[in-house]
DNA sequence: GCGCTCTCTGAGAGCGCTCCCGCCCGGAAA
DNA sequence: TTTCCGGGCGGGAGCGCTCTCAGAGAGCGC
């Protein structure tokens, strides 16, 4: 084995092209303002040697890094084993391969991990960041923006009151709430209860907002928390069954819950959707057609937002490389719609 | 905003304690042979200053980037919606993690991407590869292997004849089967069918060995071909009974090929495990808990199998640090038991 | 034909760090 | 006391690249 023999350098191409150093990093960087046939000489030794810029040289002296971090605090488990995750990352990729950068993924777990994750991004080993906290009250997102790496959240942070310089990519929760109630009381439901998520998640906050603003005075035994698992969602299920045994319908905040709805309701013998509609949230693929009944439920494009956020801050690390920094150049937020999935279940 | 003023450098914190810049590089680095009183001022400097050593300065020289890519090649949506890779990539991070190393993450999807991930692994930015390429036809590892970055596979690659200078970690697919298989035939079940992985995947091969490996003059008709998908496995499933209306019991390649022939089953009126018994792969817990029944299933530890990556890479490349390169390094592949876990279904 | 402009190329400095060497100084041996 | 040794520290080179700046040609107008 070759045993890794030292890569060619910027000078030995320039050795073989007969050019200076500069010509050749001019050539590689772009070609600008260099005649075609040295182009071409340099572009052939490049060629034939082989050469792969030095990543570090070059940023010691740029400054830049093309590499982006991507940051997932999440305490819990569960979440992290369910889809939605990798479907960001997905986005996220697409984006940042198409624009020659790299990810750098931060997975932390726990409080230990935010000072090391806080000392990286602060360290200057990437450009920019993105986030996912879904915790209310979680202090990474404060030490982030405090560390003045140019960050986008996923989902809108619940801290901070609004979007004070705070760039974030989220889902309309909320408007997808409204369609999903509204969807149950077209059917003519009166009696619709809620399945909150966990209430420290501003996802799950919007998404019981949604509800309200349908169901203006509903009865507060209609509402009851789950916490995003289809344990969750069974044991609050039942819990409604127990309160409002007359309830025809639940909109559960998302389709694990929802999922473990429909597994208490066939337990207490309701039939779905003939005695009790419900609806999911997600579209979670494996999980949303898999239910019996198939789950109607209200769509988020999660790939879609990754893809965003990555272009989100990308546009935003082009403008300060170009402008003076000056205060402009905070992309603003995007909120994604959402379409609600119409299956058997409602 | 302060608009990141530049970083201090190793000259500033040098100036501030009075040393050298050689003498905060050696403190900076784990401080031997600093004298203590020198060591306690250089900490101090480094602590007002808020220093952070620059990455890129420092692997310029060193080479090492402390680094690691993971890469991905996943040409099918379907898998990456699954907790598989999300779940070793918790295990390879936590590793890292406690080697301060970085992870740096490669998505590919389609060929177009395999150069792009072959020039930036032979452009020497991470110091090894965790890669993981389930089908059999994949140039990629070939590729990385051939780039000479230390590497370790997630699975048996499906290329190479042996173990020859190639690391992996990978399931006991084939041991795992044959637990599977002969807890059906303990069972009193003679007519056992399997609904394979694709099998353009060594791990759906190695199961569909496995169950031979038992059944070892199984009627060819007890075998349909799927495709990890719950799709796949109620198609396959419909096949076999098709094929075999005798049929009393299904080993399914994966857990989500057994909740597609549990769906199958339920359509063709026949009761699980009454009828026809059913065990799955992986204990995929968001569905083998949520099928009705839930289902006996071979676990995998698949946490367990990133963190083993890790640490293999990184005992490779501590290894080949210190020693002289020679032959030796190659770190040996890992082959992790499974466990059969008795649910409902079988 | 001469000078001027404009474009293209090359020389050189320097990014922040590590690491090799050589100097210095304190203590032990002579 | 002088000599020798060794551990602790500093000086300096250089990792591979980019980027500024100045110089060399080529082309144009007068």
């Amino acid at each position: 084995m070759t045993e890794t023999a030292s890569r060619p350098t910027l000078e030995a191409v320039a050795a073989r092209a007969g050019v200076s150093r500069a010509t050749v990093s001019r050539v590689v960087n772009g070609g600008e303002g260099v005649r075609e046939p040295l182009v071409e000489r340099v572009r052939r030794a490049v060629e034939e040697l082989g050469y792969v810029p030095n990543q570090a040289a070059r940023s010691l002296v740029t400054r830049r890094h093309d590499a982006v971090a991507v940051v997932i605090a999440e305490p819990e488990t569960r979440v992290f084993a369910d889809p939605f995750f990798a479907l960001q990352l997905r986005g996220i990729s697409k984006e940042l391969t198409a624009h020659d950068s790299q990810l750098v993924l931060l997975l932390t777990e726990g409080r230990d991990d935010h000072a090391r994750v806080g000392r990286y991004l602060a360290g200057g080993h990437v450009d920019g960041a993105l986030v996912f906290s879904l915790h209310l009250d979680d202090p990474l997102p404060g030490l982030i923006h405090g560390a003045g790496v140019p960050t986008v959240f996923g989902g809108r942070p619940g801290w901070g009151d609004g979007t004070r310089g705070i760039a974030y990519v989220d889902s309309d929760n909320r408007g997808g709430a409204r369609d999903a109630v509204r969807h149950l009381a077209g059917l003519g439901r009166t009696r619709i209860g809620h399945i909150t998520g966990p209430l420290d998640q501003t996802s799950a906050v919007d998404r019981l907002d949604g509800f309200r603003d349908v169901m203006v005075d509903a009865d507060p035994r209609l509402i009851a928390e789950g916490d995003f698992t289809p344990a969750g969602g069974e044991r609050a299920m039942r819990e409604l069954l127990d309160r409002c045994p007359d309830l025809d319908a639940v909109f559960a905040a998302n389709d694990l819950t929802a999922s473990g709805a429909l597994r208490a309701l066939r337990e207490h013998g309701r039939s779905v959707p003939g005695d009790v509609a419900v609806v999911g949230f997600d579209d979670m693929l494996p999980v949303a057609e898999q239910t019996d009944p198939p789950l109607t439920t209200v769509r988020q494009d999660i790939e879609e937002m990754g893809r965003l956020m990555a272009r989100l801050l990308l546009r935003g690390l082009r403008s300060r490389d170009r402008a003076e920094p000056g205060v402009g150049g905070t992309p603003s937020s995007v909120v994604l719609p959402t379409t609600l999935v119409r299956r058997a279940s409602a």
